[in-house]
DNA sequence: ACAGGAACGCTAGCAGTGCTAGGGTTGCTG
DNA sequence: CAGCAACCCTAGCACTGCTAGCGTTCCTGT
């Protein structure tokens, strides 16, 4: 009994290691270096571990993906309870998640643009997600008012993806980042 | 001399079979297919030719893209110049925009989520870019008075790209896609 | 017309990928 | 303490992108 609970427990530190490691390779690196090999090096475990806890390495990004939504629902709540108005939340929350994508931007990937279909199979991923999705909701209802709520907040969302994304690309001059955002905000908080 | 231009011309249109090849195996099972292998089975030579014409898969994929820019930015062209006034130009090509994309995923995905700094690095793409940049840049002009004009394209652009991207990871809902970017023109065209 | 040479494309193989089968060794259980 | 079951490792498969080296073919200059 006793000894199960420890089993257990071992086996459940042991799989948030591989998690850790491959989110840690994965923005030292990107997700190229992130291979089974070095994961299971990594861990001091064989490969055939990494299988025991885990369907494949689409499965391991997925878990990386999940700690990302959860972390990034919870800096947007944090950016709009500090907002001093609901104006300036706007900018404050749309600023903090480009600030998440930029300094995190291989977790971002995992996110958003690797692991596509993944993560809705999962459970606890449409929590996550739903979380930041409410707050964006939340950050944008006062602004929008003529317009439905839920696909003004997707709209918003959609533009600061794109920013994000063709900014990490090297589609956009990355000088005027600022204004760009300024932009979004400003024909989104009218 | 005659028969040194047949080589080339040969040479050109073994080169062109190549891409075509990669565009079609692209978009119809998705670039996760599209192995060196099966390309060289496709065009009736060995792998080694491949490497005779491009650097490596990530150049195909590029030349794939480079096409895809020529693409977009005549269908771009295409779509402002019939429409009936300014205003309508802009949802028409936000129209055409999202069309091109989720007609040719596995295209769309080579020009912007793929194959990331090797377009750069070659000459012709940023002319069929900024083509398409252009048009966006011309169609924004009328309705984007006091912004700076490249900047409100930047960010136009950027939101369409964000709800192409979204979309087709399945973050938005299918149904309401019309109205989301309704919503984005109606904010930039005001 | 013919020998010499160079361009050309093939076969075979390398290092690395994700993933899996099978067997031992270990350590718990009755 | 014997027997068993859980556990983890070694070895290997099929596949990837890419390359070395050879053999053939075809054009060239005499």
């Amino acid at each position: 009994m006793s000894t199960q609970a420890r089993r257990e427990r071992e086996r459940a530190e042991r799989e948030q290691a591989i998690i850790t490691a491959a989110r840690d390779l994965a923005l030292a690196e990107g997700w190229d270096a992130v291979t089974t090999r070095r994961l299971a090096a990594e861990i001091e475990y064989s490969q055939p571990v990494l299988y025991s806890h885990f369907k494949g390495k689409d499965a391991i990004m997925a878990a990386v993906a999940v700690e990302g939504f959860a972390e990034l629902a919870t800096a947007l709540v944090s950016a709009r309870a500090s907002a001093p108005d609901p104006r300036q939340a706007v900018a404050d929350v749309a600023t903090a998640y480009v600030a998440f994508a930029q300094q995190r931007p291989a977790i971002y990937d995992a996110m958003f643009t690797l692991a596509v279909d993944l993560p809705f199979a999962s459970q606890d991923v449409p929590t996550d997600l739903a979380r930041g999705f409410a707050e964006l909701s939340e950050t944008v209802r006062p602004v929008a008012v003529d317009d439905d709520l839920e696909t003004v907040t997707e709209t918003f969302w959609a533009g600061l993806h794109g920013l994000v994304t063709l900014m990490r690309s090297g589609r956009l001059r990355r000088a005027d980042h600022d204004r760009r955002l300024a932009v979004l905000v400003d024909r989104f908080s009218r």
